[in-house]
DNA sequence: CGCCAGGTTGTTG
DNA sequence: CAACAACATGGC
C-alpha cells in the first residue's frame, strides 16, 4: 500500500462514503445518495457542472441556494441558460457571489455545449479524456480544477480533483511541499493510486470532509482521525 | 465584526 | 514566471 492508499482508507474508516457529487433533488436541498451507481442523466450533469462554476471559491450552501433557484425557475436546462441574458442569469445566481463574473463564465460554457457538443451535453463522452480535458479548459472560466471536477463527477473520466483542501492535507502530511504545479500534483496521486473512478470520487468528498472537520486553516488537531500520519501534527501538536 | 469559502483571470515587475 | 488584485454573497 501506498501513501495516499492509506490515507484514503483511514478517511474512509472515519467517515464513510460521501457520496460525492452532492446534487439537489426535486427542488429539495437533499443529498442523493447511492447516485454515484447509476450513470448521470443530462441534466444531473448540467446541475454537476454549474455546480462545480459556481462553488470557485465559495462556500456550498451559497450555491445550492442558487441552483435551486436555477431549478424552480425552470432554467437548469442548455436552452433556457442560452436565453436568458447574462443580467438575469447573475441575479438568479447572485447568492453565490461573484455573481457577474460566474454569468459570464455559464454563458461560455453553454456556448460551448451548444458550438462544441452540438447542444448535447452528453457529446462530451465522444472526446478521449485529454481532448474532453483540454476542450474545457478552453473556455474562458473554466481552470483546471472547475474542469477535472466536471470530468470526473459530471462525466465519469478517471481524473484526481486537486483542490485547496487537497494541496493542505497533503501538504501538512508532508507528501507534497505546497507549491507544486497543478497537474504535477494531480499525476503524483493518480499514479500512485489504483485508476478507479469510484475511489477518485470518494477520496475528493472525504478530503472535503476532513478539511471542513479537522484540517482546516487553523488545525484543529487533538481528535484528528490521521494525526497518526501527520508530519503537522508532530511538529505542532 | 472579521474571516472564510471545494478558483480563475488579468496585470505587473 | 511569481506575486497580487479583482471578483461578492452568506454563515459563523
Amino acid at each position: 500500500m501506498t501513501q495516499y492508499d492509506i490515507v484514503y482508507k483511514k478517511l474512509l474508516f472515519a467517515y464513510g462514503h460521501q457520496n460525492w457529487w452532492p446534487i439537489i433533488i426535486n427542488g429539495g436541498s437533499e443529498y442523493l445518495s447511492e447516485f454515484n451507481k447509476r450513470r448521470r442523466t443530462s441534466m444531473e450533469r448540467l446541475e454537476i457542472c454549474l455546480g462545480a462554476i459556481l462553488t470557485q471559491n465559495t462556500n456550498w450552501k451559497n450555491v445550492e441556494a442558487s441552483l435551486i433557484v436555477l431549478k424552480e425557475s425552470g432554467s437548469m436546462n442548455v436552452q433556457q441558460l442560452a436565453d436568458i441574458s447574462r443580467q438575469e442569469l447573475a441575479y438568479i445566481i447572485r447568492s453565490s457571489g461573484y455573481f457577474n463574473q460566474k454569468a459570464k463564465k455559464i454563458k461560455n460554457f453553454i456556448k460551448f455545449i451548444q458550438y462544441r457538443l452540438s447542444g448535447d451535453i452528453d457529446n462530451l463522452d465522444r472526446l478521449d479524456l485529454p481532448e474532453a480535458r483540454n476542450a474545457l479548459l478552453s473556455v474562458w472560466g473554466i481552470g483546471r480544477e472547475t474542469a477535472d471536477s466536471m470530468l470526473l463527477y459530471a462525466f465519469d473520466r478517471p481524473v484526481f480533483i486537486v483542490d485547496a483542501y487537497t494541496r493542505r492535507i497533503f501538504y501538512r502530511l508532508g507528501y507534497i511541499d505546497g507549491d507544486e504545479e497543478y497537474d504535477d500534483i494531480r499525476y503524483q496521486i493518480e499514479y500512485d493510486l489504483p485508476q478507479d473512478i469510484l475511489i477518485y470520487k470518494e477520496y475528493h468528498g472525504l478530503l472535503v470532509k476532513h478539511a471542513k472537520l479537522f484540517c482546516r486553516k487553523k488545525p484543529v488537531c487533538e481528535e484528528c482521525p490521521i494525526q497518526g500520519l501527520c508530519l503537522f501534527y508532530e511538529s505542532e501538536g
